[in-house]
DNA sequence: GGAACTTACTAACACGTTTTAGTAACACGC
DNA sequence: GCGTGTTACTAAAACGTGTTAGTAAGTTCC
């Protein structure tokens, strides 16, 4: 049933018009003048073919492909196991989807990434793209801020001149441990999210550090640990957690994914929740709330982040320029049932 | 900085030569003779220009985008909460990097779906897709099978001519259920995953009567939910089986992340798993053996189906025809605490 | 009643590649 | 010295669109 191609050439064909008029009508490119009876016989001769433009051709004549790319550069371990990850790709598919754009993912590994972010939209496969979770250390991406590609971060990025959506990740991780420290907690540790080069996970520290300091409590080095994303390295720095000894009554873990390690390695050394440990998590996945018993955590706004990074990509490639370099949105303590009052 | 794009023909300039020995260098293109000469000019050349073919062009050239598509036909909300999403993505990703390929992420909201399926490929978007969670009432479904756009379908559908990948996803069920009938309940509720005009969902639904059968227990319709994909549904359905008055000391819950909900709901209850009711859930999410108690379920290998599904998608899209319509990967009854022995 | 403008279109080029059909040069067999 | 092959390349067509520059006809202005 090899049915051949139809292009505009074939419209213009059966609509008696030439392949230009085609053109300037189902693209209503405007400030132009053309009669609405022949605009009639394209629309007619269009649907009554079935025509659908050729995007890739459409692409290589208005150089822009109207696909944006989001670029991981995490594992694809780390990937399979990301709770937001479906949050995130929900929230930019809303916003696409009302643009008519596309969306393509792309991860780039970890050995040549230097080259491989220019390289996606130089082939010209995307027009910008958002990049999740950047790295401080990578040297790439000031590559990336020397080139003038359309960029928007998910995550801050200290002395960066790309464009950024963030959540305030310091203050957020204050608040969750101030409210540890309201109920009466004083030896609190923290399990961060991630290794310390990723932005989001020395700020949170350094917010769990404010609320300390705030309390006029010591902060002690040996009551913090650095996870690895998942729930198994959530495992494992709450076992050397246990194992060294130190006492503690509450722990400030900054992922709701580690969470889940936390919980099960405490479960594990017969300490409950709780009644023993109390617990804050970070993000707010859609298992917190089910978990038992049910998390307490700080509210991280994926899908918005994801949406707003998308409109300001998209303010970007339309040639507006975003007011601000950076835009934050708000994050919520959702008190729930991980926390026992001392 | 704008500097220009850089392309085939200032590399032929440079190396003193066709713009078609570029091509036919750069490609490797076989069957054909270029001196060793000639070969190394045209590569330093592009070396040193930093040349980057134009992928659109490239596209336009050879009919082929070089990307896939995953389709969803999912609405935003349960793709945020899709557990299985970021597997899925990670193992089409590992396959998809190998050959230099991209991936496309779609939607395909309710509404205008008869179309968008055929729009995709016809626009030369993708070359092939990869179709998710499909419906048997899927109208939309049969025009794609009339047409011969390579597609490969992750879940089974009933007398479709397309390629599938699945797991069997009735055996599995049943094997469950056994698991239960061991260790002696007799009277187990099912709630199934999703709706039944998602294949999975029935099929899981006769598995878990297969094995009442086969242990000589009358299937109760009573006994028998269908969630909707998400932990909120689970809570529902659990909260209306308990409402029911009927008696039961077991749940079969055809995915995990239904269970997370009717754990919940269990909990409000005032009920104890395994003490008081004993679960058994499916799919084997990455939650699964860090929720509390840990989860007895069915091992759905999803990179693995993501993986085999791309692979099959590739061969189709190389001429190569499978040697088998459907292909079935195996599960495994992974046994944790969430079940306890009558 | 001619210049200036507007309307309604179209021819032809541009986008950057792959690929087909060729060509020129040289070798070989007889 | 003439066909036949082979080697090493290239000119030009093709892919299907968007867009610029232009044209012919009709209208308006004074």
């Amino acid at each position: 049933m090899a049915n051949k191609r139809i292009t505009s050439q074939d419209v213009a064909n059966l609509a008696g018009v030439s392949r230009t008029t085609v053109s300037l009508v189902l693209n209503e490119v405007k400030g132009i003048h053309i009669s609405p009876e022949t605009r009639q016989k394209v629309q007619d001769a269009a649907e009554q073919l079935g025509y659908i433009p050729n995007a890739t051709a459409q692409a290589l004549a208005t150089r822009r492909t109207r696909a944006i790319g989001l670029v991981m550069t995490r594992s694809p371990h780390h990937i399979a196991s990301d709770a937001f990850l479906p949050q995130i790709i929900g929230g930019l598919l809303d916003v696409i989807r009302e643009h008519k754009l596309r969306l393509l993912i792309e991860s780039v590994d970890e050995n040549h990434r230097d080259r491989a972010y220019l390289d996606l939209v130089h082939a010209k496969h995307i027009d910008g793209m958002i990049l999740l979770t950047p790295r401080m250390d990578d040297a790439a991406l000031s590559k990336l801020e020397e080139s003038d590609v359309p960029t928007v971060l998910m995550g801050k990025l200290n002395g960066t001149r790309l464009f950024s959506v963030d959540v305030n990740n310091r203050l957020a991780a204050k608040i969750a441990v101030d409210y540890l420290l309201d109920l009466g907690h004083t030896r609190i540790a923290c399990i961060s999210n991630a290794p310390d080069s990723y932005s989001a996970s020395p700020e949170r520290v350094l917010g769990y550090m404010d609320a300390l300091e705030g309390a006029g409590i010591a902060v002690d080095e040996a009551l913090i640990f650095y996870a690895d994303f998942d729930p198994q390295s959530g495992f494992e720095r709450t076992e050397a957690l246990l194992q060294s000894g130190k006492t503690f009554t509450a722990i400030f873990v900054a992922s709701d994914n580690v969470a889940m390690g936390v919980k099960a390695a405490l479960r594990a050394a017969g300490r409950r929740v709780p009644e023993d440990i109390s617990i804050v998590g970070f993000d707010d996945i859609p298992w917190a709330q089910y978990s038992d018993p049910p998390l307490t955590t700080v509210r991280l706004p994926a899908q918005e982040l994801a949406r707003t990074a998308c409109m300001v990509l998209l303010d970007i490639l339309q040639g507006v320029v975003p007011e601000q370099k950076m835009k934050i949105l708000g994050t919520e303590l959702v008190v729930r049932q991980s926390c026992r009052k001392l």
